[in-house]
DNA sequence: AAAACAAAAAGTGTATACAATTTTTAAAGT
DNA sequence: ACTTTAAAAATTGTATACACTTTTTGTTTT
């Protein structure tokens, strides 16, 4: 497994529903998916069971696949555990910072800049939620770093879907602020830019909802 | 999907695993497995998908799945994350607590004791984990929760199934402190009791292997 | 006897077939 | 017109079939 076709359309679907071309509620019917990648249903449920470990589809016995439509609630559940799990992570950062993890991080925040420019709305939302997962991995500790990235991809879902584009340039902005903290070993200044930069992105959160639900092979065509 | 016979599956190999009737590194065979439980391969496939996420098993591309054998380093990792999770838990939990809460926790300590009295190895092994993800659910982060479980299951595979039954005592003991510091709202104690606990549980590590490989019909029957 | 190779066996990966369920459509009744 | 009911269509759930890969076994070669 591991397989390359599974995790192909794994990951476009994964794309399309961050990216909001698939809706929150959309039916996804396994045929239509699997005649749009060129598989068979076997593939497509393969798939289908890995996104809903990930919570970004829901499936409902003998009825299929939805997009996830997170409620407020479990948003702000999803922030809690972010907020338990990164502040602390800033603070193990901290007392292991070297110059080659910082050089990382400035790279990875000049990439969110350039996509943020270009008003590249995919390539800025995937980058501005690897920030994260990027300074988890540098800590050297990749289970945090791919529990970190599993919280993400839930809450892309609700957040940064619906950032625009002046919000996605405010959090690259407070990046930029958390990595010069980091590499002046401040630790408590980096604890507070990343605790209000996390109050910044979830205040962010918009619930309104009620859209036209999509058709599959034109979402992800 | 939420189907019965998948999660049937699930739970019979987690309980194998964690209870360590299959070892380490035992191959699992898809046809073997698919006939203990009078299924086809489908559905046993279907469940090694969960469990690979879980980290229970690992799945080799065309060579079939295996136990997993967390290393030393990983387990050192997911303790280091339990700890970011579970200080700030006990912090939200004593802000929050509320007499029904302490009941609930003193009603499954009660178990716990009755488990390691009994000499109830999958049991206390069971309980004793479930008291983490127990104070979770009582918090009311139900994300939260999901993630602690998904935690302890994975280091149970290399903590508590080799836990003693003196270490097991021992940790329904420290449980009970934790709930009186709980009770009275000592925040300061609380934390400190559940982080000397975590450390304690960690401390118990036992890293050597190379044990006979399972045969899966005796390990499952 | 050990190593290298070849054939056979076993096992995994994907597609297809069929059963069971749900959804849609159409017709009948109130 | 609006439910209710019934049949048809579509969709999911599970088993099976077959292609492809890995592992095992047995033979040959050095």
């Amino acid at each position: 497994m591991e397989n390359s076709s599974t995790s192909q359309i794994v990951d476009s679907l994964t794309k399309a529903i961050i990216e909001h071309r698939l809706n929150p509620g959309a039916k996804l019917a396994e045929q239509k998916v699997a005649d749009h990648f060129g598989v068979s249903r076997t593939l497509v449920r393969q798939a289908f069971f890995l996104l809903a470990q990930n919570r970004l589809i829901r499936l409902e016995p003998a009825r299929g696949a939805f997009v996830a439509t997170p409620s407020a609630d479990e948003a702000r559940q999803v922030f809690a555990v972010r907020r338990m799990l990164e502040l602390e992570m800033t603070r193990a950062f901290v007392r292991a910072v070297t110059p080659a993890m910082i050089k990382s991080l400035k790279a990875h925040v000049a990439r969110e800049k350039l996509a943020v420019q270009n008003e590249d709305v995919p390539g800025r939302t995937e980058l501005l939620g690897d920030f994260h997962v990027c300074m988890a991995e540098l800590t050297g500790n990749l289970v945090l770093a791919q529990m970190l990235g599993d919280l993400i991809s839930r809450c892309s879902l609700i957040t940064l879907m619906y950032q625009s584009a002046s919000a996605a340039e405010h959090s690259s902005t407070e990046h930029v602020g958390i990595v010069k903290a980091l590499a002046a070993k401040d630790e408590a200044l980096a604890v507070r830019l990343m605790d209000e930069h996390l109050q910044h992105v979830e205040a962010n959160l918009t619930f309104e909802r009620e859209q036209p639900l999509n058709d599959i092979s034109q979402a992800l065509s």
